[in-house]
DNA sequence: CCAGATATGTAGTGTTCACTACAGATGTGG
DNA sequence: CCACATCTGTAGTGAACACTACATATCTGG
């Protein structure tokens, strides 16, 4: 028995075409004719290779945290809890608004709030989202038993507050804030870390 | 000549269940037949009443703001800068998780990114979304001059980093944080407005 | 009580959506 | 070179969408 007819299209390259689509006009904004026409593909190829839209999109993510992924582990290989933190919110400054992407981030722009059958689509981006919380968590877990941060401070809400302030910047950007601006927010949010860090002896 | 039959139902009540409807499934994913439902009344009384969808929405927004800023104008009367964001922050953290409204922000909610024919949507949730930041720079401005923030400070990237920290809690509110969750990511924002403040003598 | 004006409910309109049937093309294993 | 499996392009499918035509109902001014 034969193997088919080989796929014409390259699925990675494709894919960050469709990622782009989804990036600029969110999941349910995004439609099958746009993703068809990015990705250079027709409507049936879309479906043989990721199911449905639905499918499409988590193909896309896994591709986008997987390469932000390769970025955390170089901002987490920091020194300091506030190194990390300047280095992440930094990078993000710069990140959410490199003209080669749409600006802002996809774990948000992909979609906040969805209508009636697409409720999983949140979710989805909110877990990806945490998983970068959670890596963060770990890094600052270990900057306080370094003693790098204050005995007092607690290293999830820090996470979730370094978190916050990259959703934040990222919806910035996507409504026209320019890079200096985004620089501007991150300078004064790593301040709050610098407060909960240790003092140098 | 006469004046015509009166409407049957109340503006402003339809218009709070039409926010909702939005602030729970955005924009693009909210449909007529769910806010007419929402809004007890029958389609062509709502276009009869609001032009269209997006009329509807700006009608909606309209309220939702003109109650925020009520709010707003007593955030401001904190009498310190810090105050000022303590009291944003910590209100946003209870308003965002009030079992009474959907979660989040409907001016997050309401839709970051659109498709085609609906590009100004996004426009729309950030200018009122800079109303608040300008109030909150206007108010830091003084501040600076009362010598309550350092002289070195920025007040405008400060109003924006506490405008970004609020929509990212908004975020995380849609996505399932706690209320508790929500204070300890204030509580640590407001440490880097403390770092911009005079020392006290 | 009548004429003009506006609101309402029913029942649609055309368009766009995600998705697919089908026939032809292109590969592999025997 | 043939049986089989998978991909591709054309051309649709039914459903859901925002929006509306129209007849009827309810008001005001005269």
């Amino acid at each position: 028995m034969g193997m088919g007819r080989p796929r014409e299209f390259d699925a990675e390259m494709a894919l960050d075409q469709a990622m782009e689509v989804f990036w600029r006009h969110g999941y349910e904004g995004a439609t099958i004719a746009q993703l068809t026409e990015a990705m250079g593909i027709n409507p049936p190829s879309l479906y043989a290779c990721f199911g449905n839209k639905e499918g499409l999109l988590k193909a896309a993510l896994d591709r986008y945290t997987k390469l932000r992924n390769i970025w955390m582990d170089e901002v987490v290989a920091a020194p300091t809890a506030r190194a990390v933190t300047e280095r992440m919110l930094m990078g993000i400054a710069d990140k959410q608004t490199d003209p080669a992407n749409p600006p802002g981030c996809l774990l948000v722009q992909g979609g906040i709030a969805c209508g009636t059958g697409s409720e999983n689509v949140p979710f989805e981006l909110a877990a990806r989202r945490a998983q970068n919380e959670d890596q963060l968590r770990d890094r600052f877990v270990r900057a306080k038993a370094e003693g790098d941060l204050k005995p007092t401070s607690d290293p999830a809400a820090l996470a979730r507050y370094v978190s916050a302030v990259s959703v934040g910047m990222g919806v910035m950007a996507s409504s026209g804030a320019d890079r200096e601006a985004l620089r501007q927010v991150a300078d004064v949010a790593v301040q709050a870390i610098e407060a909960q860090s240790a003092e140098r002896t």
